[in-house]
DNA sequence: AAATGAACTTGACGGCGTCAAGATTTTGTA
DNA sequence: TACAAAATCTTGACGCCGTCAAGTTCATTT
């Protein structure tokens, strides 16, 4: 019925963010343009442009797909942790910061300010996507006498941070969690339905 | 004998930095480039490259002269706290996001990839200044049992984390810090010499 | 079969960073 | 004081960039 591949290339709308995905892993954020990616993908320096509206549009786009990747990241991590609220949580950061260390260019990306990419619909879906993950993790211990979301925000904001940080001080610590391990153990976080310990 | 205003211009490597924090002011960083640095200076297109050896070397003085203004932001908020361990934490967090909130640019510039702007000695000393705000604040309170420097990177991260995720969601909050105060006080940090509360 | 419109291309324009080379002014030195 | 050297700044040129405007090609509809 509605095949997707109806006009001249074939789904090239799809060709151009892979071929921008591609030149994020191999030279950065910084050297992604629409002309290097019409290129690579094969049309004239306009198409991206026709498809995307605009560079804003283009990396609007590939955001929302770093989104995907990244919610992908975590919950497979989650997936595969123990039954047990700590290992859940532990395993989500394990992933946030496995995807911020395996794709350093669309971790950038996300990283970087909105106005630097168009903030779509399918955008709001994607990273909405990544944040359910982490809510409903959250969701497995004692809400905060502050309020039930301050767990959240307090987690986001901590993962976020360190991630961010930790890009720029290349320290050999490859993939040493337990610097954020640590760290999640100091917040002291009580599992529903289990008494407080100390 | 040594006056700093011996040649041509007299001293245009420090307006043309204060050129570019102007435009970063009006326009955002995605708005600077060397020849509209110039242009508000007065001077041709190839000074700033003259001065600063290209984009990348005046980006980093800018980053070096936000780092300046990012520590004496948090230290001004420190210094008028009440003397206690708590609140003078409260204090320099408060001054942290008042900084991301009152110079969106410069933090913006700050909170970027280093790939962005060339790292020089300089900026290696504003940086550490900034953090060394952080860190003998931090040491008012009793180490994690996880390792001394646990307790910097947490709140570090924490902070800088909020402070970015704060900056995409431009809730209507303005000046509001009890979402902050409230994280700090879910990390029951101990002063030193005094019993743990709980 | 003709028309409509979507999918692309090509031309042109101004802005960008920067290499290379020239011009101007200060500074070091004999 | 005079002259060489060095620092400061300018101008020209190049290629890359995003994008407006106007084409061309192709598929679908009528």
């Amino acid at each position: 019925m509605d095949d997707p591949k109806p006009y001249h290339h074939g789904n090239l709308r799809e060709a151009l963010i892979e071929a921008a995905i591609e030149i994020l892993h191999e030279s950065g954020v910084g050297d992604l343009s629409l002309r290097a990616t019409a290129a690579r993908a094969g049309v004239s320096r306009m198409a991206p442009t026709h498809h995307f509206g605009g560079k804003d549009g283009l990396l609007g786009a590939v955001a929302a797909r770093a989104y995907e990747n990244f919610a992908a990241t975590m919950q497979s991590e989650f997936d595969r942790a123990e039954e047990n609220a700590h290992e859940k949580m532990r395993a989500i950061c394990k992933g946030y910061l496995m995807f911020a260390r395996n794709e350093p260019a669309l971790f950038d990306l996300i990283l970087s300010d909105e106005t630097r990419f168009q903030w779509t619909d399918e955008l709001t879906i994607s990273s909405a996507k990544s944040y359910e993950v982490l809510r409903s993790t959250c969701a497995m211990f004692k809400p905060s006498k502050h309020g039930p979301e301050i767990t959240e925000t307090l987690i986001w904001s901590l993962i976020h941070g360190y991630a961010a940080l930790s890009r720029r001080t290349p320290v050999s610590q490859e993939f040493d969690f337990r610097e954020i391990f640590a760290m999640l153990d100091e917040l002291h976080l009580t599992p529903k339905g289990q008494v407080p310990r100390r």
